[in-house]
DNA sequence: TTGAAAGCGCTAACAA
DNA sequence: TTGTTAGCGCTTTCAA
């Protein structure tokens, strides 16, 4: 009788080897698959020995589960991905970290996507990441693009914008509002007797919602902006030195600049140490991020700090309490945190 | 007669609605699912009428292909992992957006792990990722620890380490010496009439390489190491000047400090200038890396140049040849590029 | 506590 | 150019 054999492996050729699955350790084991799956992801559920002997399998196979095909199967990848510009910007490290951290507590992975602030790769690879079908998606922004908004709205996977307000978010938000930010920047300089104000600020929306805030306060209170620099993102110290100096030729009183990010901040520092003016007696500088180096700047650099590292860790929390709870029906609530935003007074200004 | 129906659809609950498929696209463009998945992966396979049949019941239907599916199906994720420690460093930047660029070129898309500076982080996290099965991965750095590599080796996933240098690099390898760059730093220094040289590096094993090097070409030349300062990766400007400052206070006659990243090389720079140390004249620094602030210092960083994004590039390029031209069992040849480094001269040595 | 059967959504291989 | 069939490796559901 000719029963169905399964093919003659081929000749193992280098690279060609298969790779173990579980069918190979529940055979190696002298146990059903289903149970050497449930030994590997719900062992209470199994006996001590039979735990044990599948363990010894696992080993001396050196089995390496297929997340493809478990996620296929149970539709849950314990997967979240976080969408940030680009690693060469430092300031949503600790939100990532944070969350990452969070995440792998309660056993998931955390796994970064690159947009470069462009819109259109922002949407590809949101577009991209849906089809892996994570668990839970973070942004680092806003959904912005009316196409992109829509497209995570039909994935239903639970969503985070984060770093920014809103009242509409496309799920769930945790932010401060970067329009305040900038309005408090610019109160603090008037209420410290600055009144020829200055903008360096980057080319991104969120950058652009601070200045918006600044140059508003700045009108309702009746001080005129004396110059506003607009550069690329992600900014460098390289374009603070040329933008407060594109500033001050210009407006050569200017008494006050805010940057949009420490890093153009500190350029503004080296540009002032560089030509000898004093900061903050002629120039009062004020930074945005309160990165790793602006406690240290000479002088110290005064700067508006966000929480990152709350921001991950509630975006952890909030898409952990959607997916743990989301089996039931109910229309899940939109949530929104404001964790805020707060001055650190230093040197600078 | 009864037929087995489809499950009737359960009332639509908000979020239980199911994702549209393959089957979902075929049966309303009115061809089988293969089609669709040519029409969608091979267009030039299938008529232009059909391509069009499908593309509009895509749209209409809002589909969006299951990745997961696909992926176990053909055994290609298109899909390449880079794990970097953290993203607050900024070192692999460059590396990694190039590495994202040249991929995508080619239809990969490119996601980041993170492994936080420890080793058995660094290995929980390739389990994971190998358990998704991406075609490829790029690591920062070398693998060090014996099970890493052989779960790596094992895996049969194209590897490039990076970063560094090695003899026998799991798979591939695009890098360049870290011990020959200290060396190289030592040798600029002494060539330059330094005598009192000090070091300045952080906590992780390229670092330490950097000092290794350094160390035995000043010894090779018979000049002293008048002190060593390590710190904690990763570095900071504010570790920067506290380790200048404690390397003075042991001796106060150094006249020249390698740093191991320009993070730190910032701080010594900022230490200086808060303390009226003159740099270069009693105090010559050179940082690594060559950020992109290092050239706006001031003065302007001398610092050790490493070309991330040439390592990105042909780290990518190394992956997809042995990812397309994997097919054939020919036993692939370990490939190791040096990319070398060089030493930009600015003010501050 | 364990197992058998039936898919998850897609694509490779073969057939028409 | 299009379709049929048979899985990919795992987990769900139901049964024992």
């Amino acid at each position: 009788m000719n029963l169905p054999l399964p093919k003659p492996k081929p000749a193992a050729r280098r690279g060609t080897r298969r790779d173990m699955t579980l069918d190979d350790v529940a055979r190696l084991a002298g146990v059903a698959p289903i149970t050497v799956s449930r030994a590997l992801h719900k062992p209470h559920l199994v006996s001590p020995g039979t735990v044990e002997k599948v363990r010894i399998a696992v080993d001396s196979l050196g089995y390496v589960p297929n997340l493809l095909a478990g996620g296929l199967a149970s539709s849950k990848s314990r997967l979240v991905m976080a969408v940030i510009p680009t690693t060469i910007n430092p300031t949503f490290s600790e939100m990532v970290d944070a969350l990452r951290e969070e995440l792998l507590e309660s056993g998931y992975q955390l796994m970064i996507g690159l947009s470069g602030y462009s819109d259109a790769r922002e949407e590809d690879l949101v577009n991209a990441i849906i089809s892996r079908r994570p668990d839970g998606i973070v942004l680092a922004g806003l959904a912005r693009s009316a196409t992109l908004r829509k497209r995570l709205a039909n994935a239903r996977i639970p969503v985070v914008e984060t770093w920014d307000m809103s009242t509409k978010p496309v799920d769930m938000l945790v932010g401060f509002s970067n329009r305040r930010a900038g309005r408090a920047a610019a109160e603090y300089f008037i209420a410290h007797g600055r009144r020829r104000l200055a903008l360096l600020v980057g080319g991104d929306s969120r950058a652009a919602a601070r200045s918006t805030g600044f140059q508003a306060a700045a009108k309702s209170a009746g001080v005129a902006i004396a110059g506003v620099e607009v550069v690329a993102s992600p900014t460098t110290a390289g374009m603070g030195r040329t933008g407060i100096r594109r500033l001050l030729e210009r407006d050569p009183l200017i008494d006050a600049v805010f940057c949009s990010s420490d890093q153009l901040a500190l350029g503004v520092l080296l540009e002032a140490a560089a030509t000898s003016i004093a900061v903050p007696e002629r120039l009062a500088v004020m930074g945005f991020g309160n990165l790793n180096f602006s406690a240290d700047t000479w002088p110290s650099l005064t700067t508006v700090a966000v929480d990152g590292e709350r921001i991950g860790r509630e975006a952890a929390r909030f898409l952990l309490e959607r997916i743990e709870g989301g089996q039931d029906g109910e229309a899940p609530a939109s949530r929104i945190l404001d964790v805020g935003f707060h001055i650190i007074t230093r040197d600078s200004a």
